[in-house]
RNA sequence: CGGGGCGUAGCGCAGUCUGGUAGCGCAUCUGUUUUGGGAACAGAGGGUCGUAGGUUCGAAUCCUAUCGCCCCGACCA
């Protein structure tokens, strides 16, 4: 993409309204746009980002067996009233009445009406297991919604809910859905640690939630540092191999890691001091078990091999979509700007051009465009008519992960400049390396 | 929902106390000179001062109502 031709509004100066570092960044360089109190525009950069993040997220659940899906977001409120949560959720839930005076509601999460896709269409054992997911928009009305798309009212929200015919399978699939969302934080760069929770609204027995350290976190969290440096790394996981699966788990969830909520003072005070860290974390995801909560009061049973009708064990499953971007802003900038992870960043790299209009230096930064559009890779080429500081500047806020810099004094030499935007180093070399360069480097990614 | 604050040009703000018909910086447009980390000079455009009433000869400024947004708290992904 030409940066001319780009639409990359750019803000100067800081928005008085955004308070943490995240807000700030994404109203800077141009993400996003608030329409009212936490609900935003995406604009074409920030959107790059959450497509890029939804769509990671979509190839770790298709690798376990996930079945994707789309459910509306208006919900009728019958549905709610079968489950008893009508009342239960309370001003949270948007509900509206439409022109015939039905009350429906803008879904929060979509237990109920995954039931009652599920009972309509299954009946026997033999369709077990199933695990049903979407990615939709979901709205719940906070009271006080506020750090941009950390907290807002309407977000994007990965929900899967797992249909199984015993408690063991349905722990199976708990733990497959615990793998799967260790894959796909680490490839959005993120460290993001499971921690015994609790159950909330949701209800169930068990409970873990995915924080990400960042100071700026909502929850207060306990941990032994050795948990922060578990990886899943390049391993290949057999989804269906239970004990596989569940090794993983117990490997990411055997140290103590804990928040606020669930802390216990006398556990935590064994680890050795040196590793015991409170610190502070957001919340990107969390994993249920609750049994029959829904599938008893909503009917929602198979038959299984006697004759006998049994209701499914059930569990959920969410990913905060739209508030891993503030997330990963949060756990990765500096006073500069942002800095993206390769895995989610919405622009391979930057070309810089430092003298627009120089036969030279306009021929180099095409050749490299193309050159890398050629290999799969887009750039964002800064072709503006603007002082080399600038063009840095921009760079460097919107956070692209590498930077080709491109001027007459460099060709001279027959060479360009690689940037890492993450340690600041730069290399010389000449453009055909530096795509290579790039090439290798997302090779990995 | 309790407490506090703010709505004036695209963004950040001053002006409000003490009423006299709106200003600064950045951004935008034009020109000239510049050009390897957010340039300089000259000129230009852009605002029914959140909205609606009221007081007054006259309201951004005073009064009333209302809408919106932000912060702290409680709540939450």
């Amino acid at each position: 993409m030409r940066l001319t031709r780009y639409f990359l509004p750019v803000l100067k100066e800081n928005p008085a309204e955004a308070q943490i570092v995240s807000h700030r960044y994404m109203l800077r360089a141009g993400m996003i746009k608030q329409q009212a109190a936490g609900i935003y525009s995406w604009l074409p950069l920030g959107y790059r980002v959450l497509r890029r993040i939804e769509q990671i997220v979509h190839e770790e659940q298709a690798r376990a067996g996930h079945i994707a899906l789309l459910m509306p977001t208006l919900q009728s409120a019958d549905l709610w009233r079968e489950s008893g949560r009508y009342d239960d959720y309370g001003q949270e839930m948007l509900r509206i009445t439409d022109r015939q005076d039905r009350e429906m509601l803008y879904g929060p999460t979509n237990e109920e009406m995954i039931t009652d896709i599920f009972r309509s269409h299954v009946g026997s054992y033999k369709d077990l297991p199933l695990t049903l997911y979407h990615i939709q928009w979901k709205f719940r009305d906070e009271m006080r919604p506020r750090f941009g798309v950390m907290r807002g009212r309407e977000f994007l929200m990965k929900d899967g809910y797992n249909f199984d015919v015993s408690k063991e399978d349905a722990l199976h699939a708990y733990n497959r859905h615990m793998v799967s969302y260790l894959r796909t934080y680490e490839r959005m760069g993120l460290t993001a640690i499971p921690m015994r929770a609790d159950s909330g609204p949701i209800g169930g027995e068990d409970t873990h939630e995915f924080l990400v350290l960042a100071a700026t976190g909502e929850s207060e969290v306990f941990y032994d540092e050795a948990v922060t440096e578990l990886k899943l790394g390049a391993r290949t996981v057999d989804y269906d191999d239970r004990a596989c699966v569940a090794a993983i788990c117990r490997e990411f969830t055997s140290l103590y890691a804990r928040t606020d909520e669930t802390h216990d003072a006398a556990l935590f005070d064994a680890i050795p001091a040196a590793r015991r860290k409170v610190g502070r974390g957001i919340e990107v995801g969390q994993i249920f078990y609750f049994g029959t909560k829904y599938s008893e009061p909503m009917g929602a049973t198979v038959q299984i091999a006697d004759g006998s009708k049994v209701p499914v064990h059930m569990g959920s499953h969410g990913i905060g979509v739209s508030r891993l971007l503030g997330a990963i802003i949060e756990a990765s900038h500096d006073d500069k700007g942002i800095i993206w992870p390769e895995g989610v960043t919405p622009f391979a790299c930057g070309i810089v051009n430092l003298k627009q209009g120089d036969a030279a230096a306009d021929a180099a930064c095409a050749a490299i465009y193309a050159a890398l559009g050629a290999l799969g890779h887009e750039a964002l080429y800064d072709d503006r008519d603007v002082r080399a500081g600038e063009k840095f500047a921009t760079m460097d806020l919107i956070g692209l992960p590498w930077r080709i810099t491109v001027g007459p004094r460099g060709l001279a030499n027959g060479v360009v400049e690689l940037t890492s935007r993450r340690t600041g180093i730069s290399e010389e070399m000449p453009a055909e390396a530096a795509v290579a360069r790039i090439a290798a480097i997302y090779a990995g990614v």
